[in-house]
DNA sequence: CTGATCCATCGAAACTTGTCAATGCATGAC
DNA sequence: GTCATGCATTGACAAGTTTCGATGGATCAG
């Protein structure tokens, strides 16, 4: 079951300040509880592995914005199982989507949320 | 302070696919290599655990804005070693600083380096 | 129907991570 | 000096991840 922890937080009041953060607003306004800590944790993790940045660096920029797995061994390196399971870790996150035509699985990124990667991901 | 995010809009010449023009600029502005990928993962890991995302919200929220480990072993319920342990992961990761007076070691936060993470922490 | 292809899932091996108890090094109190 | 305190490090163990080869369900070509 998916579950698809993608982009909850705990309802109730924002754990975290809003965008309009200058440069002495505290990023946490309060102190979180395992509960609270857990969901964000998980959103982290499915982005903690190069392979994973690496797929949807990918898939990102393919023509139509979308891949099969047949598409992506190869360009990782990695094993046909070992690209699905890691897809499935980023679909589960609601990073990626996925689409079934005919014999292919097509992955395409979910902009918006990778797009709250954006700033972390492009420094360097 | 201009720019801020570095979610790079090509210029002149868009590397943006047709599928994406429409709604939204990449985050990915190009396939990243392994080399690439895995500082960033790095970035990643040390935010992927419940235990270090309180301890940044809690260090955050101190009155004076920093915290001696003695001070953070009963907030998480973890022993004292744990904690130092993540607290290492976090200074190594450029979010914390640490500055012993003392005896005691005093571990505080980078805004500037926790803020790159506002966007997803402010998620719900 | 038969054979080929794509891919998800299973099972296992190798590796990494989170955690604690024990230890040891500094620092300060006496 | 001696003792107590704060904390980093070590060593060990359990739990979780990453990876692969093997298997099997769909789907399409013939």
């Amino acid at each position: 079951m998916g579950s698809t922890a993608t982009v909850s937080a705990p309802e109730g009041s924002p754990a975290v300040s809003p965008a309009e953060a200058a440069c002495c607003t505290p990023t946490f306004t309060r102190v979180l509880t395992e509960a609270e800590a857990e969901p964000l944790a998980k959103v982290f993790k499915a982005v903690a592995d190069p392979a994973r940045i690496r797929l949807l660096s990918i898939i990102e920029n393919e023509d139509d914005g979308e891949a099969c797995v047949c598409h992506l061994t190869e360009p990782l390196g990695l094993s046909q199982p070992t690209v699905s399971h890691h897809l499935k870790i980023l679909v589960e996150a609601g990073l990626l989507t996925r689409t079934k035509r005919g014999r292919w699985s097509y992955y395409a990124v979910v902009e918006p949320a990778l797009q709250e990667f954006g700033t972390l991901l492009n420094r360097g």
